[in-house]
DNA sequence: CAAGAGATCATCT
DNA sequence: GATGATCTCTTGA
């Protein structure tokens, strides 16, 4: 059901596909909160000018640079934290960003219009889910932490649109790659 | 509607 | 001292 460490270990393109479709849970005291990936960005390796590692490493992205499945979060424009999960192997810098969620109905709680929409934004979901920098260096594959993800469905009944990351006119000809990742149509994925 | 600017600060130079 | 893996609000056509 939780996805094992494992599943982080491989290509971080592959990684940030597989993880569609599966679902990010929170839990803070008693409540839980479920809610489906929909839309992710790959950052991949020393030489993705896009990525905080293809500037070496500092205490800030020290843990892109270790072990599969460890959250890295930094903060952004001094007021929005990112949610990363670092894959590939120890020493190999590379990570997937959580770019947007889909907020699932709950069986007691009717979810109110207006929220439908919190969460499609990397700033905006960690903020309704109170993700901060307090999680950097965390493993996502255990529960105990109050954030981990679980397998999705079986089989996959979307497609998966490919296009260029969001925010990175300035990565040279790692701007183009195709390594933004979101579900065909869905109307959770974020704006542009 | 689209385009532009401002918010706000840890991290890096 | 400058900047950014963003978001929201304001402006103007």
């Amino acid at each position: 059901m939780i996805l094992p460490k494992s599943f982080y270990e491989k290509s971080t393109l592959k990684v940030a596909e597989d993880l569609l479709g599966c679902f990010l849970i929170r839990r803070r005291g008693d409540k839980i909160i479920k809610t489906k990936i929909v839309e992710t960005e790959a950052y991949c390796g020393f030489n993705d000018l896009a990525s905080h590692a293809s500037r070496g490493e500092t205490e800030r992205n020290r843990v892109m640079f270790g072990e599969a499945g460890i959250i890295y979060v930094y903060l952004i424009y001094g007021m929005y934290n990112m949610l990363n999960i670092v894959t590939e192997k120890d020493r190999y810098p590379a990570a997937v960003l959580i770019r947007a969620l889909e907020s699932l109905p709950y069986p007691n709680s009717l979810l109110i219009k207006e929220r439908e929409f919190m969460y499609n934004g990397p700033g905006k979901l960690t903020k309704v889910l109170k993700i901060d920098k307090k999680f950097n260096g965390l493993e996502i594959y255990k529960k105990i932490n109050g954030l981990w993800i679980e397998k999705g469905e079986n089989i996959k009944k979307f497609q998966i649109k490919k296009v260029p990351r969001v925010g990175v006119d300035y990565a040279g000809e790692y701007k183009n790659k195709l390594w933004r990742f979101y579900i065909k149509d869905n109307k959770f994925v974020s704006k542009k």
